[in-house]
DNA sequence: GTCTATATTCTGATAGAC
DNA sequence: GTCTATCAGAATATAGAC
């Protein structure tokens, strides 16, 4: 069966949750705490300091990423269509740490810009690989980019994928 | 001859560039005032409090951006070229502005919210009479925020542009 | 593992001198 | 218009009880 979500995880959710929702500066260790349901010494015992908490959710994203990648090179609709229809906020765990990740990383935090930089970087591989055409990797993965910097920003348009799946499809 | 640069004027330009290169948190008061070179109680006296800063900016960023889109409906090169090229970050007071806005808007400030939304609004209107074509408004329109979520991001490459221009030529 | 209480520093804001 | 001094409240972090 499966297992509770630990108090460590229900953390770094909240965490992306707070960022994600309503910005980092709102994502202090008392408004972490209370969206876990714990008090902000039982979050300092998970995570020693702030630095902490972005490491480990830095790291859990990358942990998310590496599968997200190995879901677009296997995906049976393609690596194009897959990362596209990924780059709609869903709402899942995945979207919600990336666009985390992304505040962070503008935040000028080292270790997600880093990460935010390799994660990007294997994508591009994959488009790349399949494609076997740099320029149009590329062009897939600012679209993809402006479609999660909308939604992320909250003003995202239901039909932008659709529209940009049309162009596509008159390329030779 | 030009006049200076007002004290109201430099401390907004401050706080854009506190927002842009360290992030919105980094972006304290004690901070803006430093990077202006006045103390708070100057600060203080051109803004009132922290929200009329923002919404100082908002409006200033409203401004320019009513250039920019005439700018654009008006440029020789023609409206896409003009929007990618300047969708590129290149260090101009707009550029500054835009990324300043997309930040706080993160923050979820209603104002700028509402005036991005408007910014990206204008623009597609502007690209779509050009274009005639929804669909491939709604595409140029994603690329270019696709390259400034790069580029304010830090992790821009600097051939992308001449990549996606390569493979919209491609298109009929 | 989780809590309460406390210490310290930072942040936004006011008052009043110059 | 700009400064210094000061304050209240918030944010990070520590100590120790349970």
């Amino acid at each position: 069966m499966a297992e509770e979500r630990s108090t460590r995880d229900r953390l770094l959710d909240a965490f992306e949750q707070l960022i994600v929702g309503a910005g980092s500066r709102a994502a202090t260790l008392d408004a972490v705490a209370a969206e876990a349901g714990v008090s902000k010494g039982g979050l300092l015992y998970h995570f020693r300091s702030k630095e902490a908490l972005v490491d480990a959710m830095v790291e859990r994203l990358r942990e998310q990423a590496a599968r997200d990648v190995e879901a677009m090179r296997n995906a049976p609709e393609g690596p194009v269509d897959f990362y596209l229809e990924t780059s709609v906020d869903t709402g899942s765990d995945f979207d919600r740490a990336l666009i985390a990740g992304a505040r962070i990383a503008q935040d000028q935090d080292p270790g997600a810009r880093a990460a935010m930089a390799d994660i990007r970087d294997a994508w591009f591989s994959v488009l790349d690989e399949h494609l076997g055409d740099a320029a149009l990797a590329r062009t897939v993965l600012l679209i993809g980019e402006g479609l999660y910097f909308h939604d992320s920003a909250g003003i995202g348009d239901a039909a932008a994928l659709g529209q940009v799946r049309e162009v596509l499809a008159r390329l030779p």
